[in-house]
DNA sequence: ACGCTTTTGACAGGCTCTGACACGACCTGC
DNA sequence: GCAGGTCGTGTCAGAGCCTGTCAAAAGCGT
């Protein structure tokens, strides 16, 4: 059932608040709910779960952004624009984001977690970047684009996280722009391995 | 005793190859030892922790690095010296790094772990860039600069991980050339914040 | 109503981590 | 020499997380 489920994120979701995220015990959500403890556990294998169920399904819109891809713009510009695609829907739902955010935020554990995500969103990047370049998805300049670009969105969620009068999706475009110079350096036809500064960057 | 605390670590680490770490109980590690798994406990709060006892020390020294800096050079080159010699230190000992990122590598938890040891240290970047900079620790472009940086860390770290051959230094220094153009955001006289690019492009 | 599948509950067990208490070794000052 | 402190360690107990297994119950198509 959906509706059990939602019913224990927002148990949770509530008792985390309210008691500390250690301090309450998987028993406690399922009672809140009405099921047995074994029942939260079939529906999320682990209780840090019950805060990450959707990242997933993020990632996969992200996903199919790049794959939507026809490589008509640069590179970069659709790193940004699947970037702040995220963004927007890590604003969104605003009200239950902050609170699960919270939670996360003040438990190194879930916050351990909560970057381990990002890092597969890198991973993601960084494979369409070797695409479009036709390079391995373990190459340098693939990974280190992708890396940056996530390293990006999680500086203006942390900054969203600080202020929420921040415009997460603003901060990401921002961060993009400041990141742009590198630009020539992941351009199809540049030398690009080529770690001389000086390259003209502007081809 | 830091002879035992050495013994636990040692064992761990060959039971973790071994058996994987999730099938080894801290009960073994301690038997391997000779203690009890209540001492194992008591030099280390969580199994976990048995493998990321250097961490905080390297991390330190890394402080000291930035904390040395007489602003006579562009931040971002003292920043690249500074994850040069984090890199030189992680490859340093390799033959007993390389077996304990064996075995975070593969474990989701610990890679998150992992990544959260780096995300101190971006913290610890971004303070000094803002330091020099005389902005907040908590701003963009010391946030962004210090994510960036310690991203291009852990790329060059993924890549020696995944190949011994390559030359984490070398490849800290080559990713930091890559991002090198972003040096005029950063530059103590700029407008930085402003997002004019001369990139004709984006949005 | 009959089976089939899915969902749920109850019980059992293994593991991690913490707390309380005891024992011995090793100082230290009287 | 000896009382008292501390430090490392062991033992025991207990809470909590997670998993496996089995059985009951609730949908659901026929």
């Amino acid at each position: 059932m959906q509706a059990a489920r939602d019913a224990l994120v927002e148990a949770a979701l509530e008792l985390f608040l309210e008691h500390g995220f250690d301090a309450t015990s998987v028993e406690q959500i399922a009672d809140r709910v009405g099921v047995s403890a074994r029942t939260f556990h079939r529906y999320f294998p682990a209780k840090d779960d019950v805060l990450f169920v959707d990242a997933a399904e993020r990632h996969e819109h992200a996903a199919a952004l790049l794959a939507a891809d026809d490589g008509s713009r640069p590179v970069l510009d659709v790193l940004c624009e699947a970037a702040a695609d995220l963004a927007a829907r890590l604003g969104g739902d605003a009200r239950r984001q902050a609170r699960r955010q919270r939670v996360i935020e003040d438990n190194a554990r879930l916050r351990a977690r909560s970057l381990r995500a990002t890092e597969e969103l890198a991973d993601l990047f960084a494979a369409h970047v070797a695409r479009r370049l036709g390079r391995g998805p373990a190459d340098r300049v693939p990974r280190l684009v992708g890396t940056w670009a996530v390293g990006t969105i999680r500086v203006a969620h942390r900054r969203w996280l600080a202020d929420p009068d921040v415009d997460m999706v603003a901060e990401v475009r921002a961060g993009f722009e400041l990141l742009a110079d590198v630009e020539a350096a992941t351009a199809e036809d540049s030398p690009m391995a080529a770690p001389a500064a000086g390259s003209g960057r502007a081809e």
